[in-house]
DNA sequence: CGACCGATCGTCT
DNA sequence: GACGATCGGTCGA
């Protein structure tokens, strides 16, 4: 599954002239079209959605609550719906640069802590949403880091109650006892 | 602590 | 015209 893969990589963004970075702690999957909690659920395909059904690799970003940009690693074949939201990384490069992004005073464990605040410290904005991530404005790079399996956790989705059955998936990846890994599953 | 609530607007019906 | 893949602050126990 390409979003336990995800964790432990680094997700690199150069916008605006200014460098961040952060290594990817949480994430959840999205499951193409039979799954009731993706926006592409049942093969719906509107402008907002479009980026999913691009290849591997391409951003899909989008506007939420009206206040929150949240983004996606497109993970599938051209058509092939499917998206990995990332909703947590640990920040690693350009850490005073996040923190004037999210107006927060110091760095703790709620800079990068969520997935708008990902986006928000990243610098990431609907923009983005079509990008393919091989570009240097943003894309995902690993290092020697290595998590061992077993600090690997799995739980249902955040969020996506409405989604019936589908809601009690275990999609959703994250490190164990990493700080910046978001809330329990309400 | 946990529960609740307000902010705020693009997207789809 | 309703609602959401959220966050952070506040209130009460």
């Amino acid at each position: 599954m390409i979003a336990r893969e995800l964790l432990g990589k680094i997700i690199v963004t150069n916008i605006d002239g200014i460098t961040t970075s952060g290594r990817i702690v949480e994430t959840e999957t999205y499951n193409g079209i039979t799954d009731k909690a993706s926006h592409a659920y049942g093969g719906r395909r509107t402008n907002r959605t479009e980026p999913m059904y691009a290849r591997a690799a391409t951003a899909y970003v989008y506007f939420c609550y009206g206040m929150h940009h949240l983004f996606n690693v497109v993970t599938n074949e051209k058509d092939i719906p499917h998206a990995v939201l990332v909703r947590a990384v640990e920040p690693l490069e350009g850490i005073e640069d996040m923190l004037v992004r999210t107006g927060k005073k110091k760095l703790d464990f709620t800079l990068t802590k969520g997935p708008g605040n990902v986006a928000k410290a990243l610098g990431i904005n609907k923009l983005h949403t079509g990008l393919n991530l091989l570009s240097d404005t943003i894309f995902i790079g690993e290092d020697d880091y290595n998590i061992e399996e077993t600090k690997i956790a799995s739980s249902p989705r955040i969020g996506v109650a409405y989604a019936a059955e589908d809601a009690l998936l275990l999609y959703r990846f994250f490190i164990k006892g990493n700080l910046f890994v978001s809330a329990k599953p309400r």
